[in-house]
DNA sequence: CTGTGACTCGTAGTCCGTA
DNA sequence: TTACGGACTACGAGTCACA
């Protein structure tokens, strides 16, 4: 599994979990609204810096969100 | 501290620890000499497929290259 | 062995609108 | 609310020569 893949559900998860819609967290993290849900949907490979925006805005670690929790499915 | 020095220490770090040179990890990690130098000198901010490459070629996980390890200084 | 400036090229990332 | 497309710009990706 690709790291984007496992950033993609972390990120969705970690999102879901606080219970923000991607527009909201674009808006906190200061990134596109558009941008989010392209990397939900893993179309992009994210640059460090945009994780650690997105990672703050989520208020969690950004190693976690590229922690492998295996396929949760 | 941003997430990019963080990464940057961090690679440096686990780089000698594995007791490679940036010329040897930048061969067994497919990438440019001169690109893991930039990377360590905090140049760049490395998109999260390149992370993966050197997580690999380092054989550490992704997520270690993030971790805060606080001023090892 | 490593740092660095210069360079090209691809894609990350933004902004628009539509379903 | 989210997926997705097009068009655009900025910056990362990748390489070279030289110190």
């Amino acid at each position: 599994m690709a790291l984007r893949q496992i950033f993609a559900d972390n990120l969705r998860r970690a999102r879901l979990a606080a219970g923000m819609s991607q527009e909201e967290l674009a808006d906190v993290a200061g990134i596109d609204r558009t941008y989010v849900s392209a990397l939900e949907r893993c179309r992009y490979a994210a640059s460090i810096d945009v994780m650690e925006r997105l990672a703050t805005a989520l208020q969690v670690t950004p190693a976690s969100l590229l922690e492998d929790v295996g396929d949760v499915v």
